[in-house]
DNA sequence: TCGTTCATGTAAATGGCTATTACATAAAAG
DNA sequence: CTTTTATGTAATAGCCATTTACATGAACGA
């Protein structure tokens, strides 16, 4: 009876998929509580195993928590570049869309991107204590490098900022936004908009001090 | 001699000065361990008090990272302000001045910071922990509203965005980039620029947008 | 000066958490 | 069917947050 918040009990003595449920608790657990409410022990009750079992799956605390970036970074990777879709129909649309999957993914999975980008935890600098979180944040960031590219493109060559740069002020709009508004409460007050209506205003007067786009917004033609 | 780790004894049973010290242990234990790894009795143990004292100041451990918010919103506030300066001598230098002076912040204070922005702690959003913390973010913010408005009066009214807008896609890049940058890591890495050149090109090509620039990154008369 | 009061510290105890170690169980491999 | 390996449990040590009862001494009044 003390398992009585679950449906389920278990029935085998194996979990038999322990290690996937432990990452959903701790999103969730970190989604309700903060970063820091998060305990390896609650994660373990809520999937229905002793204090000890998460360590057959996970080197301490920071690995699970290193893992949760990790497949954090993999899904966000692939929803900015489904998002960006090889700049189709147009590099420009396609970029909108860029920006409002990442403000999508931040809601979506607050937790996640907590972790990936608001603890010091191992992710993205770090000595990558998880194989192959680095690799799965370039490839989030090379998403955005991408786009950037294509926009730069439509610049005559003499007129064209680096790309990476570009790519960085980007990601620097967004992380801004998605990291001040989806935490309820700092900047959502202040004004009547949506994080995506405050991120596209934003990306659009920056594109036209690019050059990339017209006084009215539309695309300059190269 | 179990205090032999600091040069001064304690002579007196009354420590004098325990709250501030205590703050500034909590600082200097996030900047080493990161927001995470501040431990009370850690902090107690740096001012060579008991793991009971600190609650003679602070209700609980949040209270006492919800005061390092408020005060660290204050001293954020002042140091926008003197930067600002009133737009003196021109909008746009002591814009680029108050740009510098957010990173700073942020480079020199990475703890407080941290737990001004990168927390669920109290101070910004939630319900105000810590009397006066709302009112401090507010005058920080209330700053880069005064510098917004200052440059949007430059252009022509029919062509000028609401300021508050305005401040937000400011804040947003500024805040981006010392969440990205500062700590060391993440995006530091990509690009060989300081993050105050980063930001600082950011902002120009976004004045630029707005129109507050020529095209040559000149103030544009009014 | 002496005693009272209040602010500030300490000691000890409770209960949660992380992590380790020795042991138990069951699934897979032979 | 036995052995091996993967996965869980129990028990435990040590740290931490927080509370409660008690101690100290500074400020203040008589």
């Amino acid at each position: 009876m003390n398992d009585s918040s679950h449906r389920w009990q278990r029935r085998t003595y194996h979990h038999g998929n322990l290690k996937e449920v432990l990452l959903e608790a701790a999103r969730k657990l970190i989604e309700e509580h903060g970063a820091f409410g998060f305990s390896l022990t609650e994660a373990a009750r809520l999937a229905g195993v002793s204090p000890a079992a998460p360590y057959r799956h996970f080197r301490d605390r920071d690995a699970l928590l290193a893992e949760v970036a990790r497949s954090g970074f993999e899904r966000f990777a692939a929803r900015l570049d489904a998002a960006w879709n090889n700049g189709i129909p147009t590099p420009l649309s396609a970029f909108e869309n860029l920006g409002r999957a990442y403000l999508a993914f931040a809601r979506e999975d607050p937790a996640s991107y907590a972790v990936m980008f608001e603890t010091g935890v191992p992710a993205v600098g770090g000595d990558e204590p998880v194989p192959g979180s680095k690799p799965a944040a370039e490839k989030a960031f090379n998403v955005l490098e991408e786009a950037a590219a294509a926009l730069c493109r439509q610049l005559p060559a003499e007129k064209r900022p680096p790309m990476r740069l570009v790519a960085l002020h980007v990601w620097t709009m967004s992380h801004g936004v998605a990291s001040l508004f989806i935490q309820e409460g700092s900047a959502a007050r202040k004004v009547p908009l949506s994080p995506e209506e405050v991120l596209e205003s934003g990306l659009l007067i920056y594109l036209k001090g690019l050059g990339v786009l017209s006084e009215d917004g539309d695309a300059r033609a190269s």
